[in-house]
DNA sequence: CATGAATGAGCGTTCATTCAT
DNA sequence: GATGAATGAACGCTCATTCAT
């Protein structure tokens, strides 16, 4: 019975530990992907950083990708959390709006890496290497986003007599609207031929716009 | 005479060698690129799929990153072409924007793949990377396109009564928000959580948004 | 307590593979340098020679030319304890001189490899490759030889009369001419025109006349 | 009859056409081997420093080694008509030793590279790829070298009572030792640890030492 | 004879991953 | 479980040499 009762609670300390090693590989990682993007990364420069043997890493993650891929996994769902927490169901969806795009604007800045790979991971055949757990997991994340933009702009369509006739298209345009205008001005190479722009005041312009654009008298005219 | 005319028939000959083996490598490293990644692809892998030993490659660019870049280059000047193309200075402004939109999608939708270095080559450090001409040339055509989205809402403006005050920051944020637009709706991972939408038609809303946002009125009492 | 031991003969053990390997490294890449030269061995050569993988010598040594300068600077080195060995400080000073000079000789003979690379090093630019410690390091021993020929020829002088106002220059003279006389004769491009020749009764030779060259009645009747 | 006569013309004007091209291509190659050493230097460098495509060079040397060998050789030859030019035969044969020596120095000075490659080229395996021909006629050379001061020093042995009982292998030791006082204490990087010295002084001094040193008392007392 | 585009083996070096301890 | 030495395939790039024109 003492032996019975003694392996769960090792199992239990095991599992702790287990947690704040995967822990700390991903803030190694985080860090390091930041300052240097993932490829210039090493997993000599993780273990490294983590004062871990570079061998143990891989009882930990499968693969330098399976990182990264839990890294965006990770701040995909903290932004749809803070997403959720900058919202204030008692006030206007419009204004709600606003702040869900200042918030999803402010995190960009905070820390621009993960959109990086959220949208270089996309691409170069990224995507064909994540677990098939984690491409679900992203995916609901994904899902769950767009969701709260679709409520929001179907409340706002009955609030402020908006026409929107399908709440979920809407959401997608709006969201990818607001994703272009959050990256595209902050990319390095374009700096230069766009000049400083207010990129938080071109945030919400674009916001108030789209919105405003959508206004019953407005997209009625427009058919 | 014959002869006279013999050295200039034989350096146009080698002129157009010369440019028919940067098609083909170019082709080449764009199908590649767009297959595997830039970063997966191999000069190797080039070489190969053009019938030219590896070295030959070095004839004609200096390095893997100048064939990325020359790509890019490439096609924003194509894109730049097909986007002056499509306007019609008779027409009203605000009807060349959504025109402008629409060249803008179907030239992603007809070669999907320039947009993605377009969008993977700022990343990735490419940018310290490339030729200092090569950069130059490049933020004249982004400087370009800009100009021209900016010169649309500023007409659009006097002819619609539209409140432009900035039409250059305008301009980014239309211009950003067109290409989130058309992008990230368009990504296979994001896929399966969006749906079937229809792309072009989410584009031209976003444009009608956008630009009926900016209505006097509105923008007035935004403030 | 055989715990507590086990770390330390663990590490222990890890020392002496990994001096084990250093020196199968350096003796590999000496072979093959000697027989094909610095620039034409790879280092792929030195891994297949010594049965390790071409990734595992960068574990051992930053670059091909590190292991170069290694190699140079350990032979500097055992010629350095050869000669301190082979001068008994009770004899007369000018037979030192003549010792010294046949204990550099028969290091040559014994293993005229280091001497190749002794002279082919300093050349073809290697020296702005080497790591600052190792320059150094060579410096020093090169210093030390030098302070051990001036040391005895200025006992010389006092011993026999000579004429060493500045035993330092005297110094490099003698032992340059002394390296001279054993590198030169024994390169097999020049041994078909040298012809049999004594090396060691000629670099005896040399010593002499150089000593006696410096007696103070000709150094004086020279001026 | 007049075809019978331009032929030989033709082939004369050839003949001075090839002669001057080799010269060229030796001239370019010399000053580009000297500034950037022989194996930083490319065939491409050569062809261009002498305006003549990559492939022509290969119309008149075999390989960049011929080139380097042809170099070799022209430098032995050259230093031989200096030497020979620096003796006055009319002087005293110690005198003249000590001139051949400073214009042995001099030479060195005035073009360094040559030595390098007369020191570097025998190791490296370089000999083995000249062609025989080459080789044979750079023995040749250096005969004639050793001839001059075996020469001079059965000379002095009768004019100044030297004992030289065999001149052959004393001037191969003299110009074995002359070379290294030459060209040890002009290697970069041993200069650090040697300091200043004034190298042409102590190629002089060295001279008359070993002269003197083989003066029929000193000889005689050391047996 | 001269050209220079093309070749391709080869270079030194890197680094994600494995595995004996 | 943790280690870190070892691996070896792969990389971007070079350049002496060849050969069709």
């Amino acid at each position: 019975m003492v032996m019975s009762v003694s392996a769960p609670r090792t199992s239990a300390r095991r599992e702790r530990e287990r947690e704040a090693r995967t822990s700390s590989i991903l803030a190694a990682a985080r860090d390091l992907f930041l300052a240097n993007g993932i490829t210039a990364t090493t997993m000599d420069d993780i273990a490294g950083a983590c004062d871990l043997a570079k061998g143990t890493l891989y009882l930990y993650f499968a693969s330098k990708d399976e990182i990264a891929f839990e890294l965006l996994l990770q701040d995909t769902d903290s932004l749809l959390k803070a997403l959720h927490a900058s919202i204030d169901p008692a006030e206007r969806a419009v204004m709600q709006m606003e702040k869900l795009a200042v918030t999803y604007y402010r995190f960009f800045v905070a820390q621009p890496e993960p959109f990086r790979y959220m949208f270089v991971l996309p691409h170069e055949s990224y995507a064909g290497r994540a677990s098939e757990d984690r491409v679900r997991r992203w995916s609901q994340a994904g899902r769950a986003a767009l969701g709260l933009v679709a409520g929001l702009l179907e409340r706002a369509g009955v609030e402020d007599g908006l026409d929107v006739p399908d709440p979920w298209s809407a959401a997608v345009a709006t969201w990818s609207a607001i994703t272009g205008v959050i990256v595209i001005p902050s990319q390095d190479v374009r700096r230069p031929f766009i000049g400083d722009v207010d990129v938080e005041a071109l945030v919400v312009a674009t916001v108030r716009r789209l919105i405003r654009g959508m206004s019953a008298t407005h997209e009625r005219s427009a058919r």
